[in-house]
RNA sequence: GGGCGAUUAGCUCAGUUGGUUAGAGCGUUCGGUUCACAUCCGAGAGGUCACUGGUUCGAGUCCAGUAUUGCCCA
């Protein structure tokens, strides 16, 4: 019997039933066992700091969309979920809380704060895992990890004693980032860049035993005081006496020494410039090349040291507004300019961070990379869109070392150990009970934790149990793709592809889906901070998941940041409404149809509309196939959308309606039913990984699915290449031109929507009046017709209105209704367009290089066109002489 | 300063081997209570494809330069 349909489609209802059912029937989980080919991605873990945006929609969206794709073609599928600890950022996010509350994490001490770091996550870990089936996702559940679960804690500590053993992680004494409000070291890629507005301070040092002086420029006069000498460029005449000689430092009267390097730019400030090793990555260089004291002025918090003499215990920059003061007071400064600066800051807080001088754990970048490289060069890896393979490509031939330890609590511990007695590092698994040198048996672990990358980086593989030979790895890793943005192809991509092949000898995944980055409608970038944010969780009580989804899917250009505000989710939730529409109409029509059986019906049984359908449905399943197949999501959304919305719904299933009307033969009514809900399931199985909630809705409303049955166990849609037809199509579209030009002239012509009139089709070709003839009744119904005349020798009759289609002409008598002006009007108008397209051919084909040149089917449509292009013409003008007589 | 994108209708964007009269959604105008849907249906208006030059029989599409703009790196 036909279920009850509501008028319009609930989403809440839908979510709410479907998720839970399909978790619980374990179609989500992989069996590492299976015979089935594998499947697998990894979810990019998102930060454990806060609930998800609409940018983990979007990349989750992607990869489920995937992910169910894959699954209904039968591959043993597995996605693995799983939340980052997100080190700093976590960090500082409770640390703020715990502001509020008047405390800070020293005075609750390491192991209390640690307590509360691990209860904020275990309170947001599930909040951000049900977002995630909020959203539809179907991870694998059985399967949800984290970064510092104890696997992956054996995972990061297995490789950082690899690295050490091997060589390649070391501890020195460098120049790092340092943030002053965090008290950590930054990697590189972990800063932000923002211009500023600031000077350029010339100050004069004296040269000693002289009256002369030497003036430097720079950004950060405060850094003066580390200065350890001064530097010109070996070319510049302007310097040359000066080299060898001595400079004094202003205010504290140290010696520095005036050297020469290459690296030194003669165009910026005066040519000459100060140099401070401690504070400075290019003098650090410098200072290295010439032997040059490094001298640190920083406390870590971003305060001067007694290096700094009077200025100790002051912030840097009251200290830098003091001492230039002070400069200018002497006589020091030469003059200020206004300068732009990229200053980097903390991408946690936005403090700027400051180079400083301090004793890290470092991993050597370059010898990982090599077989980064060579991934991409072989085409193994790819990325899509491609462009983004030269951004990577210039990180890994442009690398660096990677500055591992962070002076933070929350994270992992770095397995080092040092002897109390002796000094000895011990690098290992377990805590050292005495040290293997001196039998010392004071030994303390280093404090530090590792940077979150150095977890993440083994993602891929950590997380189906490596170090371990498991199933799971054996089965699923490698993975096929990762879903990511383009900011983390150093921080996150390249690392993992590099891990990979270190411990594993295999490439990750092969294909990086990069997307873009959510921003609202005036392109600024989601963020907290600028309350611009979307809340998915909001959209989808709104909208409904499927709208949040497939809404995203369709705003987002490939290859391009999507601009989004409320409004963009209408568009889903129409569409949503408009697909369950639809199915009401045609299953409420159904009377027993079959859903199950197999389409085997003769094409030559069938009728035009139905071939039609059916061939445009074979074509968009082998489209929609083609588009994921190269992630090309929206074009495979927008593909679906347009047959569904367009072909199906506007078209075909108007068109079944007169077939299905009552008086109509048992037989014309089950040919409608069949192939119409024949073509709803299927587009149910194309969108299920669009749209999986209302799709599995829709399914149940058929009749005889059982509550257990999933959409998702019919599989993908096989295309029903035997309707596949072009001229039948082509047939099709004739009537689609009768009915439009029917309707135009309707319109045009002000003719009362209520009322049926006639038309009389004039047209030379024997097979096009079979075709209409044969569609009679679709075109009645559609084109509002009392009386159709269709034939050769149709005459026009007297105050009718007149279209000029392609094959032929079409007149509707308009008697007290047509406006002579109006209907010249239109005429008048068409003719000029067909008159500016006429002339237009003509051109091309009076181009004797043309002719001679171009491919001859080019030359014959051109001419064919030409023809048409005419005989429109003297139609529309007969037409036009016609309105004379009246 | 270097690299990578973008520039097509009022807005957001399609247009992937150069060859239909350059399309869609939103917005807008007109009309619509016929038994799927007003979260809808029908019809229309709206574009010198940023600019300049080049290649070509033919350029929105390829090349060079310019302008504007965004991102990444220094």
């Amino acid at each position: 019997m036909t279920k009850k349909i509501p008028k319009a489609y609930e989403p809440k209802k839908a979510e709410e039933v479907w998720y839970p059912r399909w978790e619980q029937s374990g179609m989500f989980h992989g069996d590492p066992d299976s015979e089935r080919k594998p499947f697998s991605i990894v979810i990019p873990p998102p930060n454990v700091t806060d609930i998800l945006h609409l940018g983990h929609a979007l990349n989750n969206t992607l990869q489920d969309i995937l992910i169910r794709w894959k699954r209904s073609m039968d591959f043993e599928v597995e996605w693995m979920p799983g939340v980052d600890h997100a080190g700093i950022a976590t960090q500082v996010v409770v640390e703020k809380n715990l502001t509020k509350e008047g405390k800070s994490r020293q005075e609750l001490g390491r192991e209390k704060f640690l307590k509360k770091v691990w209860d904020w996550k275990e309170e947001k870990f599930d909040m951000i895992l049900n977002q995630l089936k909020r959203i539809g996702c179907s991870c694998d559940w059985e399967r949800k990890r984290f970064t510092m679960d104890e696997g992956l804690s054996r995972a990061v500590k297995e490789v950082f004693i690899r690295l050490y053993e091997k060589g390649l992680i070391y501890r020195g004494n460098r120049l790092i980032n340092w943030c002053p409000r965090c008290l950590t070291t930054l990697s590189d890629d972990e800063l932000e860049r923002e211009d500023i507005d600031t000077h350029l301070w010339y100050i004069k040092y004296k040269i000693k035993g002289s009256d002369r002086y030497i003036t430097v420029a720079t950004t950060r006069p405060e850094t003066m005081l580390g200065d350890t000498g001064v530097a010109v460029n070996p070319k510049d005449k302007r310097f040359r006496d000066l080299v060898g000689k001595s400079a004094i430092l202003p205010i504290l009267d140290r010696e520095l020494p005036i050297i020469t390097d290459d690296y030194v730019d003669t165009e910026f400030g005066t040519g000459a410039v100060k140099v401070t090793p401690a504070h400075d990555p290019n003098d650090f260089e410098i200072g290295d090349r010439h032997n040059l004291e490094k001298l640190n002025i920083l406390n870590d918090d971003g305060s001067l040291n007694d290096n700094a003499g009077k200025f100790s215990g002051m912030d840097r920059f009251a200290a830098r507004k003091k001492l230039v003061e002070e400069l200018k007071e002497h006589g020091y400064l030469e003059k200020i300019e206004d300068h732009k600066l990229a200053v980097a800051t903390c991408y946690r807080c936005e403090t700027v961070v400051e180079p400083y001088l301090s004793i890290q754990w470092f991993v050597k970048m370059q010898p990982l990379a090599k077989p980064a490289v060579d991934a991409l060069k072989s085409g193994e890896l790819k990325f899509h869109p491609a462009h983004w393979s030269k951004t990577y490509l210039y990180w890994l031939e442009n690398i660096r070392d990677w500055c591992i330890s962070r002076q933070l609590w929350w994270g992992h511990r770095i397995p080092a150990y040092y002897c109390k007695g002796c000094g000895e590092i011990i690098v290992s698994g377990d805590t050292p009970k005495e040290c293997p040198k001196c039998k010392s048996s004071k030994i303390e672990q280093d404090p530090d934790v590792l940077d979150t990358w150095f977890s993440s980086w083994l993602w891929p593989f950590s997380t189906f149990g490596w170090p371990e030979d498991t199933p799971e790895i054996r089965k699923f890793f490698p993975t096929k793709a990762l879903f990511t943005a383009s900011e983390i192809i150093y921080l996150w991509v390249a690392r993992m592809i590099m891990a990979s092949y270190e411990f594993t000898g295999k490439i990750p995944f092969n294909d990086v889906y990069i997307h873009g980055t959510v921003r609202d409608e005036l392109g600024e970038k989601m963020s907290k901070s600028k309350g611009n944010g979307i809340d998915p969780l909001e959209i989808i009580d709104k909208f409904g998941a499927d709208a949040l989804r497939v809404s995203m899917i369709l705003a987002t250009p490939e290859g391009q940041d999507p601009l989004i505000n409320e409004k963009s989710f209408e568009i889903g939730r129409n569409y949503a409404n408009k697909i369950w529409n639809a199915a009401r109409f045609v299953i409420t029509n159904l009377n027993g149809f079959d859903h199950r059986a197999a389409l085997d019906t003769d094409p030559k049984e069938l009728e035009l509309p139905d071939i039609w359908i059916l061939s445009r449905l074979a074509k968009t399943i082998g489209q929609v196939n083609n588009y994921l197949s190269g992630y090309r999501f929206n074009t495979a959304a927008r593909t679906a959308y347009d047959f569904i919305w367009k072909d199906y719904c506007d078209w075909y299933l108007e068109m079944i309606k007169p077939r299905l009307a009552k008086d109509r033969p048992e037989e014309v009514k089950n040919r409608a039913r069949m192939i119409s809900g024949y073509v709803l399931v299927q587009i149910l199985r194309l969108l299920h990984p669009f749209m999986p909630f209302v799709t599995e809705e829709i399914y149940h409303i058929l009749p005889d699915v059982g509550e257990d049955e999933f959409l998702n166990s019919l599989g993908w849609p096989v295309p029903p290449l035997k309707y596949m037809n072009d001229d039948l199509e082509k047939d099709f579209e004739l009537v689609q031109n009768v009915i439009g030009a029917i309707r135009n002239i309707r319109a045009e012509m002000d003719v009362p929507p209520g009322k049926k009139a006639d038309v009389l089709i004039k047209i030379a070709d024997n097979n096009m009046i079979a075709i209409l003839e044969n569609q009679k009744t679709q075109l009645i119904t559609l084109g509002k017709i009392e009386n159709l005349t269709i034939g050769k020798d149709v005459r026009k009759p007297p105050l009718s209105a007149s279209a000029v289609i392609s094959a032929g002409e079409i007149y509707i008598p308009l008697e007290g209704l047509i406006d002579l002006e109006s209907e010249r009007g239109r005429l008048e108008k068409e003719l000029q367009k067909q008159r500016q397209y006429l002339e237009r051919i003509k051109k091309k084909l009076a181009n004797a290089d043309f002719l001679n040149r171009a491919p001859s089917e080019v030359i014959e449509a051109e001419k064919e066109k030409k023809t048409i292009a005419e005989e429109s013409i003297n139609r529309l003008n007969k037409n036009l002489e016609s309105l004379a007589g009246w």
